[in-house]
RNA sequence: GCGAAAGUGGCGGAACUGGUAGACGCGCGAGACUUAGGAUCUCGUGGGCGUGCCCGUGGGGGUUCGAGUCCCCCCUUUCGCACCA
């Protein structure tokens, strides 16, 4: 009888399914007692189906619930799919069927295949973001938020596509241009809701301080989060300069003066429009020598004077019909022009020029800098280009207050030319000046974030609408709670227009209707939102899939979450993994979730390669999980993936290799068959030790997600079994079986049940236990070494003493070659390792 | 540019707090069984020659009785962020 994987595969996922073995009943949900939530990042189920990536992921964190559940824990493994989205529109558009009938079938798909992998997902609690009765709490969310003032709606700067009529995410614009047809993109306006994470950045920041996430994905969100500590410094226009009464800029200008009031400043200050800008370099403000502002910045109009104004719109004109990626490029040249408007350095008493160019970024610190040529690198670009004055203010060694600057010195140094403050290190000066200028109401200290608030509005058919309705009589309303869901038309025509706003904007029986509030006539907001909100609380509800009371029932929650074990791709360090923090800190605040950190551990796996270079369509080398199961089947499949390199850091997929994994399973079956008839026997004294041995590193390399080693090592086993034709007795070979099940769990439960057993063997097994007194051998292979070089290796008993050690190496004829006729000068000796003779 | 990780046989990869480099597997070589099997089983497999030595973990220094592992400098690759003030 050969092993013939295809058929009892078929027959135990058929079992699972029938006898429900992996899913849990809401009882079980209720009364676990050792609960563990074992849950993978949800797969995107597009037209091409399951890709080998996912499985590589899903397989990873089967393993460790299976593992977990022969442990005995209560192990909830959850499945489901993140349907909504750009990329399932735009493959529907291409393909011209629609979003609602394209996404069933993919799901279908993917159902099959994931049931094909041996995944032990609990099929009752799906979760599917595009069914209204998933996505009306989606919008609940939404509402929340909305409610909490933490979602507002601004205009903000968006990539739009002339050709395709539709804004593109940063992601769809490749070199400037649209990804799909090619087209330059260019920059508009729209008004976007905004969720204001920033306003948490701090927290997100804190909190990895203890959460246990891999290293390189707490690392990903620092950088993202991007907190710089410098100062606010604010920059006078000089006069003559007056508003215009009833102007924005007039109350701009009251603005400033509320302020300095409030500072108990006197009236010097009036009618002074001031500039502010944030600088992590508040010590080099001396060499201040002009102010750029982003060309979008509000003041350019107010301050621009006559004779510059024509050169200042067509600037402001060519930056703003600049696409947003094109425009970030830092390797292009720097271009600006001067508004002819002068601030007053507040450290020098000078006046400096203002100008505007589009190195400088309205969306990060205030849209303005203070240009120091002198030690950064951009500013020393753009006043080489259009002469602007260059003044050395810190010296580095060597340097003194004269030494020409050919470059930018961006390094710390002692300070220059800096009036009282000469002589000091720029470290120190950063807070004597900030606090210096603090003092006459010029600065104070700041920490500004890279981390940008969430925009979530898309002008886009396939999400969920959100949730709001304008009224001419009360302004913006929300949809009432058990109102909700808005659900989503089916609308024909769902392609995006030239419009810039959602196809939805073009159904005026869906987006009629009357105020909430008033009665009266009013309309719905026609944007839906990004799919980064659907994924960023799908953990929450799949203990609670089947509720339609409530989003996720509290006592479940609070038993089941935050997750034990998530893992999934670095890809989503920033975005997911990041907002997922942050829905949930914003429940916690609000009451409604007891936790404020959703995943309790996340590892980040590897990337997987094939042959040596990365997959792509384009290369033609993606590998089809579908193939190779067919092949190979899949218990091969999922242990060669797992085998092929250190999980977490991924691996070269080599179609020879499933050779191995396939060998070792065949062996195993016809190791195992014969001793299926006979009783149970004592463990031959050799093969104990390797057992216990073999359990205790299986057991530590599964909960270090070192599968590879842990496979290595049931190999290495197998093999001690198999050496020298002995017979293999049942207390062997059992537990060998059930370490295998977690990677290999179709051939674990066939061979469980030929071993006599009844029932699934994550059911029925526990999980081998070992006497760590045993994973020891009696004997060792000890070295002799002279001077560092090997000369001699000896079988020893345990424990042997140093002066025994010693007497048997000077017995043995090489090592008396190399210590014959020398002095041994020291002698170093490792217990059961070994013995270094120092001769010479 | 900033941040992170990694460079080990023909290949994928092992190697605990410094202590036998190359576990396990692929591939390859020889043999056995036998004859269309992607088999199975035994033995071998880092390189070099003088067969017990020499050389070997990206390169160069250093610490140490002993370095893949620790320290310094350099090179290369991959990934993330990037005109972030």
């Amino acid at each position: 009888m050969d092993y013939k994987p295809q058929i009892i595969e078929d027959k135990w996922q058929r079992r699972w399914a029938e006898q429900n073995v992996n899913s849990l009943s809401d009882a079980e949900l209720g009364s676990a007692n050792r609960p563990f939530y074992n849950l993978m990042m949800f797969p995107y189920p597009s037209a091409e189906g399951l890709h080998v990536g996912n499985m590589y992921a899903f397989t990873g964190a089967d393993i460790y619930g299976r593992w977990k559940r022969l442990l005995g824990e209560t192990v909830f493994e959850p499945i489901g799919f993140d349907a909504f989205g750009i990329h399932s529109e735009n493959f529907a558009l291409k393909i011209g069927t629609h979003p609602m009938e394209l996404i069933p079938s993919n799901i279908r798909n993917f159902t099959r295949q994931l049931t094909r992998i041996g995944a032990m997902y609990d099929w009752n609690h799906i979760v599917d973001t595009t069914d209204p009765s998933y996505y009306r709490w989606t919008q609940w969310l939404f509402l929340q938020l909305y409610k909490a003032g933490l979602a507002e709606k601004k205009e903000a700067a968006v990539n739009w596509c002339p050709s395709c009529h539709t804004v593109l995410a940063n992601e769809q614009v490749i070199a400037g241009a649209c990804e799909r047809c090619g087209t330059i993109v260019e920059q508009r306006n729209l008004s976007q809701w905004f969720f204001t994470i920033t306003k948490y950045a701090q927290r997100l920041l804190d909190n990895l301080e203890w959460i246990d996430w891999s290293g390189t994905t707490k690392k990903a969100q620092e950088n993202w989060i991007g907190r710089s500590e410098g100062a606010e410094i604010w920059f006078e226009v000089e006069s003559p300069w007056e508003p215009t009464a009833g102007s924005d800029a007039a109350d701009a200008v009251a603005e400033a003066q509320a302020h300095h009031h409030e500072a108990g400043e006197d009236d010097e200050y009036e009618q002074k429009l001031q500039i502010s800008v944030f600088t992590t370099r508040p010590d080099t403000i001396f060499g201040a020598t002009f102010l750029v502002l982003a060309p979008e910045h509000p003041v350019v109009e107010w301050i621009t004077t006559d004779a510059r104004r024509a050169d200042v719109e067509q600037y402001r004109d060519r930056a703003g019909a600049m696409d947003l990626v094109t425009r970030k490029k830092t390797d292009k040249e720097k271009t600006g022009v001067f508004t002819g408007a002068y601030a007053v350095n507040p450290a020098t008493g000078k006046p400096i020029e203002i100008w505007i160019a589009d190195y400088v970024l309205m969306e990060y610190g205030t849209g303005a800098i203070m240009a120091v040529p002198g030690h950064d690198e951009r500013d020393f670009e753009f006043a080489t280009q259009f002469g602007l004055p260059i003044v050395r203010v810190i010296a580095g060694s060597g340097d003194t207050a004269d030494s020409a600057l050919s470059e930018a010195y961006a390094d710390e140094g002692v300070l220059v030319n800096s009036g009282d403050f000469d002589g000091m290190a720029s470290g120190e000066a950063i807070g004597a000046i900030t606090s210096w200028l603090a003092e006459q109401d010029a600065a104070e200290p700041k920490v500004n974030f890279r981390l940008h608030d969430w925009c979530i509005s898309r002008q886009r058919y396939w999400g969920p609408p959100i949730p709001i309705i304008y009224c001419d009589a009360c302004g913006t309303v929300p949809v009432p709670e058990d109102q909700l869901p808005v659900v989503l038309p089916h609308v024909e025509n769902y392609k995006p227009d030239e419009s810039g706003v959602s196809p939805l904007a073009r159904e005026e029986s869906w987006y009629r209707v009357k105020c909430p509030e008033c009665g009266g006539d009013a309309r719905r907001e026609t944007d839906v939102s990004d799919t980064f909100l659907d994924s960023a609380w799908y953990f929450l509800r799949y203990p609670s899939a089947k509720r339609d009371d409530v989003p996720f029932d509290a006592e479940l929650t609070k038993k089941w979450l935050p997750v034990d074990m998530y893992i999934g791709g670095e890809e989503h360090a920033v975005l997911h993994l990041l907002y997922s923090r942050f829905i949930t800190m914003v429940l916690h605040d609000l009451g409604i979730v007891p936790f404020e950190e959703p995943f309790a551990t996340f590892r980040k796996h590897g990337l997987l390669i094939k042959e040596g270079s990365k997959m792509s369509k384009s290369r033609g080398n993606v590998v089809i999980p579908d193939q190779y199961i067919e092949e190979w089947g899949a218990d091969t499949f999922r242990t060669y993936l797992m085998f092929l390199g250190p999980y977490q850091e991924g691996g070269d997929f080599r179609d020879q290799g499933l050779q191995g994994p396939f060998g070792f399973f065949s062996r195993l079956w016809d190791t195992v068959v014969p001793v299926a008839e006979l009783g149970t026997a004592q463990p031959a004294g050799v093969i104990e030790q390797k057992m216990h041995a073999t359990i205790a590193k299986v057991t530590d390399d599964i909960a270090g997600l070192r599968y590879n080693t842990a496979i290595a090592a049931m190999m290495e086993y197998l093999n001690a079994l198999r050496e020298g034709n002995r017979a293999v007795n049942r207390a062997e070979v059992e537990p060998l079986v059930v370490l295998a099940a977690p990677f290999a769990p179709h051939i674990a439960e066939e061979l469980w049940e030929l071993l006599g057993h009844s029932g699934s063997i994550f059911t029925g097994a526990n999980w081998p236990s070992y006497d760590a007194s045993k994973t020891i051998a009696d004997t060792v292979e000890f070295v002799v070494q002279v001077n560092g070089k090997v000369r001699a290796r000896m079988t020893m008993g345990r424990g042997i003493t140093k002066e025994d050690a010693q007497a048997a190496a000077l017995a043995d004829d090489n090592v008396r070659r190399f210590v014959d006729g020398a002095q041994v000068r020291k002698v170093i000796f490792v217990p059961d390792r070994l013995l270094n003779l120092v001769v010479g």
